[in-house]
RNA sequence: GCGGACGUGGCGGAACUGGCAGACGCGCCAGGUUUAGGUCCUGGUGUCCGAAAGGGCUUGGGGGUUCGAGUCCCCCCGUCCGCACCA
């Protein structure tokens, strides 16, 4: 640690000093368990020794970080910078009459353990909790007022029960559609044992056997396996979600390609929930951005479903095929000159003719001989491409069908197309093509020369291609003369009277694909019985452990491998006897592992209480924590965390939460009442002359060029982080400064929610502004106190409670920054003072300091003589008597510049204040007996003189 | 292309419902303490004109509403983020 330096006095607040007060203070605080925070019932009901009484009848407040992978490279200085603000806000309610819970946990499962495993040897456990432990030292060294009784990690054999514990409870529950919510299982069994339900098709319930039951049954679940395209990573040897996936066709980590191919997979009924899921944005106090970044992925939108039969044609139980298309312009349908079906569509193979048809114009048919050929080829060539180039090419392709449809309102017969614009995954897989209202639909009929039929009328002035503004209806029978709105309506009516079809709605949002072909996660607790069906494993055989495996990590593989779970390998363990009600069998395990958001779907529930083993959480802690009272406007109250996590975490999180809300386990609809994505922190980075990035902290300035070993480089700009070589470490600077210097100064930069340029050089500001406060109240070279029991002057008690009346708002309002200087502001008055610093004033400081930094504050609160923590010590309140002025200087304007101050009483009336403002000496100058036309007066605040 | 956020000194940023733009800090300048440097302390610091008093200009650009606009409205320009052939 930093020595003294040899000159300066013995008790100045330097790095040495900050040290050694931190470190005993961290101590001490471990011993008295100060951050313990009492439950109302069940496990963890007691508080800190010798804290308040009445802590756990408080109100309470639940405060939360989005809790971190413990990453083996260790922390820089940007990682903190969201758990600080929420130990400032958490330590800030603590001091005005909260009971708040806040602590820390880990998202340990995922891929970076497993693939240290595979580059080391190293158990992917061993190497978890290595880097656990050094995560903890590094952040409990900030002084973070964690419960860590709390303190829980995804890999835990307590935890990861529950986990698949709810991928039980959702195993076993169906969305019922009519009641809008999941129910149990059972409940769908005894509908249909009661005939209350009927089987949709094929024999009734009572025909069925009971593997037959189990099949129908299964699906209805809300997780379920099914056979579907999927993101299949060979690079990573597993499949992913679509939230998973870039737009670039690239896994989201570690950017290896990814290729669509129909598997058998383990997917979560995310859709069914789409609407509740929308509808409830409104409950939450999160940023307009955030929720939009939500509407946009569930991407709802209102439309018709339109069936075009085909009369040459069948489906494969020999009706004539019929296409079933979505759209959101039914109005438009007079306008539908073709048809499009993603060239994935499974009726594409029911409509290719053998031959062209009579009137195949030749760019139709991309040169084939005939359909099945140009079909065949057309699949070939898409398949291969990515999404990325897809996105490069727009110049629309396609092949004819050699189908005709026919249009259901004119009986127009129109050509039926597969082409690459029309994807699979969204709607219907097909489209009806209206090329004079959809940009797209037009570019495809001008490559392909077909019709183009206007049915929106345009503007006079219009030249443009497509249309797709508002107007009347033309060329459409019986909806003409009508705008959009209307026409629709009486569109969708029609299309119901002759069926042909119906509004609906669709969301862009699809399954949730579950399933990883991984080792370090949570096993799904499946097994599949004779039959294939598969069973969850009673909640009381829980937790299913993975098995010892030597050779964990996937294999390599190519596009065209088959993913293969790693835990395939460990043979004794795949099979396992059972008694699931009908006698002790054998049955396989399901091989697959829980994706890495799973763990941190619902870590709060385990935060309330990570110490029952009969319940998730004890109910009425869930309850009191939660906010469950009061269900509509409960959940966490301050959620802080990086905008990343906008989508994946934030969506699959909440889907969770309310899937248990309907079962009955959790009392609120919504996780997490409010949230606030924390900014980053930037940094300067340097490139050299070949574009490889040199550590920054070796670059020195020159003449304001940059230079890294005597040689030119070039400066950038960017996140904190090890690819660009330009982290910088807590540890240094808790070396330097002390963690309270680190503290203050991160909440300094800027307000919690921005980006912010790291700059080491002005870290020493923060450090002044501690140092100035403890040279107010300690005599460096003595120690002794430098308070004293005397008078405030008037000026100085006013200033003192206007800062307190700013501070407490400002801190409500995590607004650090701006506390910060306020704070700055009076310290420097008390600098200025003659004599001794009146010991009411210095009271007020300690306490209104010790959020930022809690240290400093519990060391000069406890050398003032107290004996409890400063941690639940009353936050001041401001006098309000205090905080008017009987005089206040306000400024005259003339014409809206200021050309003048005038001192009033500050409850001067408008008559008077106006009178004070016109009888001004320099005002009266300035007018010059010139003609006052109107004079505004705003009492207490300042005076405008148009003349 | 669509959607969202944003643009204030050399830098980070402040400014409640329209009411003294630039709080607070970094940096810089000057002075003091010190053997010197650093630390530490005091003062100054948007910009232009002026010796000063004082005045002009100024919140990305342009227009508007208003007694008064960083703040409200319209049109541009720029930066960042998300989505992207979504029917």
């Amino acid at each position: 640690m930093t020595e003294h330096s040899p000159d300066s006095p013995a008790q100045r607040y330097d790095a040495a000093l900050a040290d050694s007060i931190e470190t005993t203070w961290q101590q001490r605080w471990k011993e008295a368990g100060t951050y313990h925070t009492p439950n109302p019932a069940g496990p963890l009901t007691d508080g800190p020794t010798n804290g308040p009484a009445d802590l756990a009848e408080r109100p309470k407040l639940f405060i939360m970080d989005m809790f971190p992978y413990p990453s083996g490279t260790g922390l820089h200085v940007g990682h903190p910078l969201g758990y600080i603000s929420t130990d400032v806000y958490a330590r800030f309610k603590r001091m005005t009459g909260f009971n708040v819970l806040h602590t820390m946990g880990y998202d340990a499962f995922g891929l970076p353990a497993e693939e240290h495993a595979r580059a080391t040897g190293e158990h992917p456990r061993a190497n978890t909790e290595v880097n656990i432990a050094n995560m903890s030292r590094q952040l409990a060294r900030l002084g973070l007022g964690h419960d860590d009784r709390r303190s829980i990690a995804t890999t835990d054999e307590t935890y990861y029960r529950w986990t698949q514990w709810i991928f039980s409870q959702i195993f076993n529950a169906w969305f019922d559609e009519s009641a809008g919510k999941a129910r149990p299982i059972s409940e769908l069994e005894s509908e249909f044992e009661t005939g209350l339900r009927e089987t949709h098709v094929g024999p009734p319930w009572s025909a069925l056997d009971d593997a037959a039951k189990r099949t129908l049954i299964n699906q209805y679940r809300l997780a379920y396996v099914s056979e579907a395209p999927v993101n299949w990573c060979p690079g990573l040897g597993t499949v992913l979600a679509n939230e998973e996936v870039t737009a670039d066709g690239l896994s989201d980590r570690g950017n290896f390609p990814v290729f669509r191919r129909p598997l058998k997979q383990w997917m979560m009924r995310i859709t069914a929930y789409a609407e509740r899921l929308l509808a409830d944005l409104d409950l939450l106090d999160w940023t307009d951005s955030i929720k939009t970044m939500q509407r946009n992925w569930i991407g709802r939108s209102e439309g018709a479903h339109v069936d075009f039969r085909v009369p040459t044609a069948a489906d494969d139980s020999g009706e004539v095929a019929t296409i079933r298309v979505f759209t959101t312009r039914p109005d438009t349908l007079f306008g539908a000159t073709y048809m499009v079906l993603a060239p994935e569509h499974p009726l594409v193979d029911n409509l290719t003719t053998s031959a062209w048809p009579e009137g195949t114009k030749p760019s139709w048919t991309d040169g084939a001989a005939t359909p099945a050929a140009a079909v065949a080829a057309y699949r070939a060539q898409s398949s291969q491409m990515t999404d990325l180039d897809r996105q490069e090419n727009k110049v629309k392709t396609g092949v004819f069908t050699g189908s005709y449809a026919v249009n259901p309102v004119n009986d127009a017969s129109i050509p039926v197309f597969i082409a690459d614009y029309v994807l699979m995954g969204y709607g219907t897989g097909a489209i009806m093509a209206v090329p004079g209202q959809d940009e797209r639909d037009w570019e495809f009929a001008e490559v392909f020369d077909l019709d183009i039929v206007r049915t929106v009328e345009p503007p006079a002035d219009f030249d443009g291609d497509a249309y797709t503004g508002a107007g009347r209806a033309i060329n459409s029978g019986f909806l003409d003369g009508m705008e959009i709105d209307d026409a629709k309506r009486a569109m969708i009516d029609h299309l119901v009277e002759i069926g042909a079809g119906e509004s609906t709605v669709t969301t862009k949002l699809r399954d949730w694909l579950f399933a990883r072909q991984r080792y370090w996660g949570e096993p799904i607790p499946i097994v599949f019985d004779a039959d294939g069906n598969a069973r969850s494993i009673p909640d009381s055989e829980l937790p299913v452990n993975l098995p010892d495996l030597i050779d964990w990590a996937p294999r390599e593989l190519d596009e065209d491998s088959e993913p293969e779970p790693p835990l395939g390998r460990a043979t004794d363990w795949t099979t396992v006897e059972l008694d699931l009600g009908d006698g002790l069998r054998s049955y396989k395990r399901d091989l697959n592992t829980m994706p890495q958001w799973a763990g941190s779907c619902w870590y709060y529930m385990r935060y309330i209480d990570p110490i029952s083993d009969d319940v998730i959480a004890n109910p009425v802690s869930e309850k009191y924590w939660m906010g469950g009272d009061n269900p509509e406007e409960g959940g966490v109250d301050l959620y802080v965390g990086g905008v990343e996590h906008a989508v994946l975490h934030l969506l699959y999180s909440r889907f969770w939460h309310k899937v248990l809300f309907d079962l009955g386990h959790v009392s609120t609809p919504e996780p997490f009442k409010r949230l606030i994505n924390q900014g980053y922190i930037q940094a300067y980075a340097f490139v050299d002359d070949r574009g490889i990035y040199v550590e920054a902290s070796d670059v020195v300035e020159v003449e304001g060029q940059y230079e890294f070993e005597g040689k030119r480089v070039e400066r950038q700009y960017g996140k904190m982080g090890k690819s660009l070589k330009n982290s910088v470490t807590p540890d240094d600077m808790y070396r330097d400064y002390g963690a309270d210097t680190l503290r203050l100064y991160e909440m300094f930069m800027g307000p919690i929610d921005q980006d912010r340029p790291w700059e080491t050089k002005s870290v020493v500001g923060s450090q002044r502004l501690l140092q100035r406060i403890w040279r107010n109240l300690i005599d460096e070279e003595t120690g002794e106190l430098t308070i004293a029991d005397v008078a405030v002057p008037d000026d100085l008690n006013r200033m003192l409670h206007r800062t307190i009346d700013a501070v407490r708002n400002d801190m409500n309002e995590l607004s650090f920054n701006t506390s910060i200087a306020r704070i700055t502001e009076l310290n420097n008055e008390l600098t200025k003072l003659d004599g001794p610093t009146p010991t009411v004033v210095a009271d007020a400081l300690v306490r209104m300091i010790a959020p930022l930094v809690p240290h400093v504050a519990e060391e000069l609160w406890s050398r003032m003589g107290h004996v409890d923590s400063v941690v639940y010590a009353e936050f001041p309140t401001a006098d309000p008597a205090l905080l008017v002025d009987d005089h206040v200087e306000i400024p005259v304007q003339i014409k809206g510049k200021v050309r003048s101050r005038i001192t009033i009483a500050a409850d001067a009336d408008e008559e008077s204040t106006k009178a004070a403002a016109l009888a001004d000496p320099r005002i009266i100058e300035l007018l010059d007996g010139a003609e006052i036309r109107k004079v505004i007066v705003i009492p207490g605040k300042l005076v405008n003189i148009v003349a």
